[in-house]
Formats: C-alpha cells, sequence, structure tokens
RNA sequence: GGGCCCGUAGCUCAGCCCGGUAGAGCGCCCGGCUGAUAACCGGGUGGUCGGGGGUUCAAAUCCCCCCGGGCCCA
C-alpha cells in the first residue's frame, strides 16, 4: 500500500465535492443499479411522493430522504435488487393558488374567463416540472442514490390513466356515489376546501344566543338551545342531547326550560336571571323523541319540509357539559355531525346558503342575505320579537378562514362523488393487522383512526388534478366509469390531447343505453388521491401488470408521523378497494424536524434553515450522520451545534484512517498477502479482541438495520471507530507499528487493523457514502484491486466464530482497571511518563482477577508499570490504616468543656480509637481524668493508606498504585525525558518520521547515565543511529533543555532515511 | 375538545417495555501527553429525572391528574 492519506489535509468539503464528480464521470449511480438488478431477491422500496410546490427541500425533507437512501443503499449493499423510483406529487390546489397569484387572478371565474383553462393548466404542469427539477438537484446533493432520471410523476397521463382504474374498481365495487356532502366552503372562492386545506383560524367576535324552543303540548315550555350560527337556524331539523347527562326542568318568570343540569348555574349568571326555580332532574334520554316546535316556523318555506322531523334525538357524540345548554340546535346542512345524524335519521339534508355565501330563496324571509352579518341580524331580531330569544351576547372565537383570501368558511351540504370506504372498514382493518410498524405506537394511532373511518369525498371543483372519469348522459343520466383510455376510444370518445382539463372535458361519448350524448362530471380528484395510487401507478399498472405482480408487495416505506393520518392511510385504502389487501408491509415512521428550540420550522416564523445555507455550512455526510443518529421516530431538533460536534468525530474517523495510511503505506504493507486466518498464530490479544469487536459490532448493526432502526447502526458505528478503534486499538498498537523491521507481530497488527477497518468503512458507507468513497479510492481500492466503488462491494455479515464475548468482557474489566489505575497516579502526581514499580489490583471477582492476569500486558503498557499483580482484599488490610476526626457537632454538646481534651485525645490516639471503633463498635478511656466513651457517631472515620501507595477505587476492585521509585524507575523516567524532547526536536527541525539521525548529548550526569543505561530504547525511539556523549557541533540542531531541574545539551542531526516510503 | 409522541446534567440524548445506588458524549475548570496532534489521556464540575398525587419495602421506570412542546383529528 502506499500512503495516501496522511499527508493531505483533511477537508471534509473538498472530498465531498471530489466524490461527485468522480460519481458523476464514472457513471457510479448506473454501476450501482446494474449491479443490484442482478441480485436475485427482489426489494419494492415505494418512496413517498414529496409535493411540489418549492424548487427546494425543507430539512424534515432532507432527513426523510438521507433515511431512505441509508436503507436503500443498505439492502443493495446485502444482494437485494432494490426498487428505487423516486416520486413526486404534482397536482392540487396549492399548486393551482401559486399559478391563481402568479397569473394575478383572484378565482375560478376569473380562471375561466380571464386566463383559460388550457394556459392556466399548462402553468401549473411547468410549475411543477421546475420545482421538480430543482428538488431533484437538492436530493443529489445529499447523495441520494435512486432512479432520478425515471420518476415517477403524478401528472402524467399514464400515471392518471391508472388512477381512472382504481375509480372504476370502486365503481364496479359499487363503492362510488354522488351524493350530498357536508364540505367546507368558501364563499369568495366558491370552491370546496378539502379537510387538510382548512388549517387557519382566526379569532372572530360571533353572535352568542340563547333560543327558546317551544315543547309540542306542554304550553310555556320550551328546550333551551344555543348557538353562534344563527344563520343555520332556518335549516334548524332536530335537536341533540346527550343521554346520560342529567338535565333540569326550571322555571324562570312564567315559563320552564328544559336545559342541561351541569349548564344551569353558567347560563343562568350569562343571561343575568337570579330567580330561577328547578322543578326536576332527569337523565336526557327521557327527552328522546320529545317535539317541538321551530320559532321561525312560518317565516321560511324550507321548514315546512323540516318540522316533520322536529323532536330531541341522542348524539353523546355532538353534546358536552362545558358549552352551551346540552341541547345542540342541529342543522345537517350545515354541521358535519349534524350531517351524519340527520342522515341516519333519514332527515333530508337541506343547505340554505348557496355559492356565494346568500341564503337561498328557500330560505324565504332571509332570501339573498349574506350569512354572516345580514342573515344573522335580522334572524335574531326575529326571534327577539317572537319572544323566542332566551339572552343575546357576543362571543369571541376561533374560526375557520380561507387560508388563501382569509374569508370565514361555511359548513354547507353539496353534491359531492365519495368513495363509501366506511363499508369496507372491517376489510381494512384486517389488512393492516399484518403490517409491521416502527415504532409499534404508530400502529396503534393507525388503527385508531381505521376504526373511525369516515366516507371519501374525492371530488373538487377545481382544475389541476386527476379529472374523474365519470361521463353522464345528457338525456337519460346514464352514468360510465372509464377505467382507461382505450375504454374511452371503445365507447366512441376521441384521445384528448393529454388527459388533463381541458381538454379531457371535450370528449364527449354516445350513451350505450339511449345514444344520447355523454359528458365528463366537471371534477377532478382529490390530491390524496393521487399519492394513495402510487404502489401500483409507478409501475404502469393496468397497463403493464407484470412489474407490479413481480414487485408486489411494498416491503416497506419511510415518513414522518404526519403521514399516518395521510399517506399511509390512502395507500391502505387504495390498496383494499382496488386489490383487497394493503400494498405495504413494513412501515418506518420518523418524526419532525423541529428548529433549535424545539418549535416548527416555518419560513413565516423565521426560524426556518434553508437547504443551500446548511449544505454550504455543514458538509453533506456530516448531515447525513447526525440525522440519522436521531431516535427515528422521534422529532429531530435542529441543532448547528450539535452537527458541528458531529463534524469533530469525523476529523478523527478521518485521523484512524490516515494512521492506517501512514503507517501500511511506510512499510508498503499488502493486504493481498495476509489474512487475520494466515496469521491466526500470531494475533496478540488485542488483535483478537478488536476483530472480536468488529464483529459484534456487525450484529449488533444488522439487527438493527434489518429492523430499520437506523438510528441504533448510526450510533454503533460511531460508537465502535471511535471508542473502540481510535480510543484504544490504536494507542495499543502504537508501538508494534512504530518499528523498522518487518516483524510478524507489525504485519498481524496491519492484517487485523486492515480487516476491521475496512469492515467497518463498508458498513458505514450507507450512513457516509462521500467519506467511505474517498477511503476507499484512495486507500482501498489499489491495495486489493477492487471496483469502481465502494457501493459496488458487497456488505459484511458478521462472524460469529469470531467473536469472543469473554475476551471482550475481560476488556471492559481491564480498560476500567487502567482507568483506575491512571487515576490513582493521577492523584499521587506521578506522570504517565515515569514508570513505576508495581500495580496491585485488589479484587474478590474472579472474572476481574483473569481478565487483569490474561491481559496483563496490557495493563502493564497502559499503566506504564513494570509489574502487575492480583491481590485479595488481605492486601489492603494490611497496609490500611483507619484514622478518626472528631464530629465537633456530637462532642461539643456532651462533653461541654471537657471537648478540647476529647479532640486532643483522638489527635493522639487516632489509629487506636478508629480500630477499636471498626472491630467493637466504641472506644472506652479515661484522658486527663475525663472518662470518654466515643461510638462511631462521635467521629468521621476513614481509611488511609500509606505515602507510597495510591489508590483508586474501581467498580468490585481497587488499584493501588505502588509509587515508590527505584534507581530503575528513575533512569527510565529520565531517559523518556530525554526520548519525549528528541522527538519534539525532530519535529521542530522538520524531519520525517522515517528519517535516522545522529544525535549528541552532553550536561549532567544522572541524566547521561540515564541515557547509557538505556541506550537501545533511546536510540530505537528516537531512530538514532548514534548518539555520543558530547557537546554537539555546530551542524547539528541543538537545544538546551531542563529536566527536573537537570540542565542538559542535546544536538541532531539528519543522516538518512532506510524505510521505504 | 379527543388520540398519540416527547420532556432526564449547561447542550444533545441513552436508561423507562420487564421497578432495585441516575448514565454517555459534548461543554466548562484543572492536570497530563506530544511519531494520528484542528487529535489523544486523566481528574473535577454539574441532575427537585417537567410538576403534583397514587401503588410499592423500593418509582426516572407502573397508574392518575396537571404544565410545556410536537403530530394528527375535532
Amino acid at each position: 500500500m502506499r500512503d495516501t492519506l496522511s499527508r493531505e489535509r483533511y477537508d471534509q468539503f473538498a472530498l465531498e465535492e471530489w466524490v461527485k464528480r468522480y460519481w458523476e464521470e464514472h457513471s457510479i449511480y448506473r454501476l450501482v443499479k446494474e449491479k443490484s438488478l442482478r441480485n436475485p431477491r427482489k426489494l419494492y422500496f415505494l418512496d413517498g411522493p414529496p409535493y411540489t410546490s418549492a424548487p427546494t427541500i425543507h430539512v424534515g425533507t432532507a432527513w426523510n430522504k438521507v433515511i431512505k437512501d441509508t436503507l436503500l443503499r443498505y439492502y443493495r449493499m446485502m444482494g437485494f435488487n432494490v426498487w428505487d423510483k423516486p416520486g413526486f406529487d404534482t397536482h392540487g390546489l396549492p399548486i393551482e393558488v401559486k399559478i391563481e397569484q402568479k397569473l394575478g387572478v383572484k378565482n375560478k371565474g376569473e380562471i375561466v374567463e380571464k386566463v383559460g383553462v388550457a394556459r392556466f393548466v399548462e402553468e401549473c404542469k411547468r410549475f411543477a416540472e421546475e420545482n421538480m427539477r430543482g428538488q431533484t438537484e437538492k436530493f443529489k446533493e445529499l447523495g441520494v442514490f435512486m432512479d432520478w432520471d425515471n420518476p415517477y410523476v403524478t401528472f402524467r397521463d399514464e400515471y392518471i390513466e391508472s388512477g381512472w382504474w382504481l375509480i372504476k374498481r370502486a365503481w364496479e365495487r359499487g363503492l362510488l356515489e354522488q351524493d350530498v356532502y357536508v364540505v367546507h366552503w368558501c364563499p369568495r372562492c366558491q370552491t370546496t376546501l378539502a379537510d387538510y386545506e382548512v388549517s387557519e383560524y382566526r379569532v372572530l367576535e360571533d353572535p352568542s344566543i340563547y333560543v327558546k324552543f317551544p315543547v309540542k303540548g306542554r304550553e310555556g315550555e320550551s328546550l333551551l338551545i344555543w348557538t353562534t350560527t344563527p344563520w343555520t337556524l332556518p335549516a334548524n331539523a332536530f335537536v341533540m342531547a346527550h343521554p346520560d347527562l342529567t338535565y333540569v326542568r326550571v322555571r324562570v318568570g312564567g315559563e320552564v326550560l328544559i336545559l342541561a343540569k351541569a349548564r344551569l348555574e353558567a347560563v343562568m349568571s350569562e343571561a343575568g336571571v337570579r330567580d330561577y326555580e328547578v322543578l326536576e332532574e332527569f337523565p336526557g334520554r327521557e327527552l328522546e323523541g320529545l317535539e317541538y316546535r321551530h320559532p321561525l316556523e312560518g317565516l321560511v318555506d324550507a321548514q315546512r319540509i323540516l318540522a316533520p322531523y322536529h323532536r330531541v334525538v341522542m348524539a353523546p357524540e355532538a353534546v358536552t357539559p362545558h358549552e352551551g345548554t346540552g341541547l345542540v340546535h342541529s342543522a345537517p346542512g350545515h354541521g358535519d355531525v349534524d350531517f351524519e345524524i340527520g342522515k341516519r335519521l333519514g332527515v333530508p339534508i337541506i343547505s340554505l346558503v348557496g355559492d356565494d355565501g346568500r341564503m337561498l330563496p328557500e330560505a324565504g324571509r332571509y332570501a339573498g342575505l349574506y350569512f354572516r352579518g345580514e342573515a344573522n341580524e335580522r334572524i335574531i331580531e326575529d326571534l327577539r320579537r317572537l319572544g323566542a330569544l332566551f339572552h343575546e351576547g357576543r362571543v369571541k372565537h376561533r374560526y375557520p378562514v380561507c387560508w388563501r383570501c382569509k374569508t370565514p368558511l361555511l359548513l354547507r351540504a353539496t353534491k359531492q362523488w365519495v368513495i363509501r370506504v366506511s363499508k369496507l372498514r372491517d376489510e381494512l382493518i384486517k389488512s393492516a393487522e399484518s403490517v409491521e410498524w416502527i415504532p409499534l405506537w404508530a400502529k396503534e394511532r393507525f388503527m385508531h383512526l381505521l376504526r373511525n373511518i369516515r366516507d371519501w369525498v374525492i371530488s373538487r371543483q377545481r382544475f389541476w388534478g386527476v379529472p374523474l372519469p365519470i361521463w353522464v348522459c345528457e338525456s337519460c343520466g346514464y352514468k360510465v366509469v372509464v377505467g382507461s383510455v382505450e375504454e374511452l376510444e371503445k365507447l366512441g370518445g376521441k384521445r384528448p390531447k393529454e388527459l388533463h382539463r381541458p381538454w379531457v372535458d371535450e370528449v364527449t361519448l354516445r350513451c350505450p343505453k339511449c345514444g344520447g350524448v355523454m359528458r365528463r362530471v366537471p371534477d377532478v380528484a382529490d390530491v390524496w388521491f393521487d399519492s394513495g395510487i402510487s404502489f401500483y401507478a409507478s409501475l404502469g399498472y393496468p397497463r403493464r401488470r407484470d412489474l407490479w405482480e413481480r414487485l408486489k408487495p411494498v416491503d416497506y416505506i419511510v415518513e414522518g408521523h404526519d403521514q399516518i393520518r395521510g399517506w399511509f392511510f390512502s395507500l391502505l385504502r387504495s390498496g383494499v378497494i382496488g386489490f383487497g389487501e394493503s400494498p405495504y408491509r413494513r412501515v418506518l415512521v420518523h418524526g419532525f424536524a423541529l428548529d433549535e428550540q424545539g418549535r416548527e420550522m416555518h419560513k413565516s416564523l423565521g426560524n426556518y434553515i434553508d437547504f443551500d445555507e446548511l449544505i454550504s455550512r455543514i458538509p453533506r455526510d456530516v448531515v447525513r450522520l447526525w440525522t440519522t443518529s436521531n431516535t427515528v421516530w422521534e422529532d429531530l431538533r435542529f441543532s448547528w451545534r450539535g452537527m458541528e460536534m458531529m463534524w469533530k468525530d469525523f476529523t478523527v474517523i478521518w485521523n484512524v484512517f490516515s494512521f492506517a495510511s501512514m503507517y501500511m503505506g511506510l512499510d508498503g504493507f499488502d493486504p493481498k498477502k495476509h489474512s487475520i486466518e494466515s496469521l491466526r498464530g500470531i494475533l496478540r490479544v488485542e488483535d483478537r479482541w478488536v476483530i472480536s469487536r468488529v464483529n459484534s459490532f456487525l450484529r449488533e448493526y444488522h439487527k438493527a438495520m434489518s429492523g430499520l432502526l437506523i438510528h441504533e447502526a448510526a450510533r454503533a458505528l460511531r460508537r465502535f471507530i471511535l471508542e473502540d478503534v481510535s480510543h484504544w486499538y490504536l494507542r495499543l498498537i502504537r508501538r508494534r507499528v512504530w518499528t523498522d523491521e518487518e516483524t510478524p507481530d507489525k504485519l498481524a497488527a496491519y492484517t487485523t487493523l486492515y480487516y476491521v477497518l475496512r469492515r467497518w468503512l463498508l458498513a458505514a458507507a450507507p450512513f457516509i457514502p462521500f467519506f467511505t468513497e474517498y477511503v476507499y479510492q484512495k486507500l482501498f481500492r489499489e491495495a486489493e484491486e477492487g471496483p469502481e466503488s465502494v457501493h459496488l462491494l458487497d456488505m459484511p455479515e458478521a462472524d460469529f466464530s469470531l467473536i469472543d464475548e469473554s475476551l471482550e468482557d475481560e476488556m471492559e474489566r481491564v480498560k476500567a482497571v487502567v482507568e483506575a489505575a491512571r487515576a490513582a497516579r493521577m492523584k499521587a502526581g506521578l506522570k504517565l511518563r515515569r514508570p513505576v514499580s508495581r500495580v496491585i489490583v485488589v479484587t474478590e471477582d474472579e472474572r476481574t482477577r483473569k481478565a487483569v492476569e490474561d491481559l496483563s500486558d496490557i495493563v502493564r503498557g497502559e499503566a506504564n508499570a513494570r509489574e502487575v499483580v492480583v491481590a485479595g482484599r488481605e492486601f489492603l488490610e494490611e497496609v490500611r490504616v483507619y484514622k478518626v476526626e472528631p464530629n465537633y457537632r456530637e462532642i461539643g454538646p456532651e462533653y461541654k468543656r471537657d471537648a478540647p481534651k476529647v479532640y486532643r485525645l483522638l489527635e493522639e490516639r487516632s489509629e487506636e480509637v478508629a480500630r477499636a471503633l471498626v472491630s467493637k463498635g466504641f472506644y472506652e478511656a479515661e484522658y486527663e481524668g475525663v472518662k470518654v466513651r466515643l461510638e462511631p457517631r462521635h467521629v468521621r472515620l476513614h481509611a488511609e493508606y500509606p505515602e507510597w501507595l495510591s489508590v483508586a477505587e474501581g467498580e468490585g476492585f481497587t488499584v493501588a498504585v505502588d509509587t515508590r521509585v527505584g534507581r530503575e524507575e528513575l533512569l527510565e523516567g529520565l531517559a523518556r525525558e530525554v526520548v519525549r524532547r528528541i522527538q519534539f526536536m525532530r519535529k521542530e527541525a522538520g524531519l520525517d518520521v522515517t528519517d535516522y539521525i545522529e544525535a549528541w548529548i552532553s550536561g549532567d550526569s544522572e541524566i547521561l547515565e540515564a541515557v547509557r543505561e538505556k541506550l537501545d530504547y533511546v536510540s530505537s525511539e528516537t531512530r538514532a543511529s548514534t548518539i555520543r556523549f558530547d557537546k554537539p557541533p555546530a551542524t547539528a540542531y541543538t537545544r538546551e533543555w531542563e529536566v527536573d531541574g537537570k540542565r542538559v545539551l542535546i544536538g541532531i542531526k539528519r543522516v538518512g532515511a532506510t524505510r521505504s516510503t
């Protein structure tokens, strides 16, 4: 091997640029893809398509794709034929709105009249396409290896056609119907809004009125209802009550009111009524069926139809004891719960508000009035006049407004196309049961949604979406749902320029029933429809069936927890409608990317992290490893500092490879000639240990990855390379690789290191593809004549036969012992450079004893001790001395003026007292005429060790360091001091590690003696071919030093290198 | 208003499922090392485990309520 890394200044940014260019120039993605295609085992991954409303991506989207990419890379290296087609979600109202803004139009009418639908749709498409390109660039920046040349795009004709197929399936299964539905409506934009679009609320002031509905057949008795939407009163059909709440009949003045007991006090106080009398308490269920008369009956035409339904019904889901009167006025045409219940009861669903927010003619006296304001005022006025108003107030509350024009919305019954998924409830639940969720709680959340599933309103009165393939006969009303373009042509339609509006609207069919003209309904599909069909539509099904048949089901999907209600749900819904089963097998749910304060990241909040800024400040691999280290299902708190710290880790990881590069390069190590098998006999214990560790690391890594727990794998990667390799193994082998000779021992270290680093590098490749590629190219590829990219290699499996659990356990124990030994040295002020004669490990634990004995070389080396011995507890008992200190709070009050004598006693007989307290539990004596009896409470007892012993505690053991310095230790220490200084000078003089030197040394005699005595050691450490005990010549690089107060003059001079480079 | 998730050292988080002396990394302070050195090693500092109640011999961990943040719904 050649040293390709150690002379290079590590620059992760430059490295990534280099790799990016390398990938492009050598078409690495294509090679990776081709290799994957040859693999026998399929893996169908389905990309959740990001919405193309912007040309850049959110940090959360970046995290999402990094998780996906990491898993895809892993599975490719594991030998799967991986399906990695990315997708883009391109239809829908958010894009329409952007285009409206761009074109300066305000509503649907203007789109049709001023712009024209054709141009509008073209603009939407161009916009989506541009954003798609922009987002693709960002994903590529992150190193995401997906099939970017062949994404699936929801606006393409083939995709739309696949969508038609499902709508036809729903029709064939009797699930697709047109029905009256209550939807959110913007009266200014004159369109329905999807549930997910109802996201903006304003605090608005509204009337808060209490209205009396007279009970039929009970003179002077009324139900008391409360509402903040008087405009819905003309459409009132019934009143809802809670069967388990307690209600009361109350006398107020000359009349009787019925309301919930829990609300009585609040309502009366709001109305300013002090005198009232509770006549009776009874459960709400007794109200069931009670009929009433609507106060506006005579004024509203529609009430003629509704009057027969005026009675109290039980609706626990709609009634709360925290608000109102416990009796809720219900207008099924203007409320969703009202609607559901109304339908159940067979009540006609009547909405009295038109597209423009004005009351319809059927609202009689109120016809033409705007629902909020005008209508409200007139209705309140009439109620007051009719004596039906119990109290009138105002209320400020959150009210939904249109997210585009901020106009208050209303709920309104309209005719919509729905898919009756509620009929599929049991089938959905059953299909979802078999899906594996990570984490598990997401499944519970999902099942909860399924149990409460409601029908799906798919129609939208918009332009940019999948047109509903429903044609209706103008003459006889016969309906045809078209499943494909081919079918369209068979029915006499002409293939339109494209399947979007307005072109598809021009296609007319001949009615097979009456021969009349059939026209398409003008609606498009809810945008959730699009992504929900991606599992088969992205494969071209049903025009081509083989792909889906071969790949199904989707092996796993990965999205944020907002998609539990979103994409995960819409996929399942489409899967069950179309195929009767869940389209996916496993779901990995990740968290949300939040800002540094844990708040949502939003442009409007000013805490939005721009993707380009992120990538320019933090290298991609760092972003990747940092994000993937976050517990995947938990929210990710963005942190510049966190990433900078992760970045520092990269420096250390680089240093590890740089270290390997330097020494293996120096010695021209050839990994092809050696293997850990061939060197089995000469591996040292630390080699066997790190080989075991890399394999147990891999076992952990694979377990995590196969369970999609990528954060566990990411953390294990970091821990292993930093803690086991960098902090420990490299320390242990340093001396072994410094030597010049081609020793088998050095070879064993290189072979081991190569084996370990290579395994780690491959495991890290899915996470940090740039770094690993670079290191592979520079350090590994040539040496092992490997393929064009690290990403073309196979992922190593854990080799269980090389895992030695007990050795790993012993090493852990030894690490702790070494740590304690160092702490003990520190306490004694002993530099690590100074050798000590003896380290005594005191333990009763058999495994610790065995560990220290088995690995005594390591303990000796790391603690810098000439000898390491294990001893039992008795060792400490022998040398330990107990001392006591007076506890003044106890002795003072007890002995009062004699107390000072006791203190003196304790000082003089400290050990004697301590021994007595330890053995007998008390001490008795007469001292200076005072009878003293001491118990443990009187003193603080502590152990002391002789000065020559420094002690530190570990878990289950104690380490004692013999700090007495003998002649041998002294000389060795001095020799080391000299070595250190010569090394320092070598560096100052700019010498290469391989250079040999001549050295001169003169000065203090003790130092000279030490060097003389340890001549071999000093000369080999410093690569000095000769050492002269003389003043250095003028040509030498010379410096004067002080070592422990002794002066020496050292000179060095380069004589040449021998080790190959 | 409902469902689910999160709240542990100055920071980022592990530990919680399955109760038994509160942990890691980073930071900060002190010391060491100097042939990976924009590294490395040792010591120290630092916690009402969001708050309150309950179960238990024992609660960060199990149960209930509340507070703060997040997602989804109403």
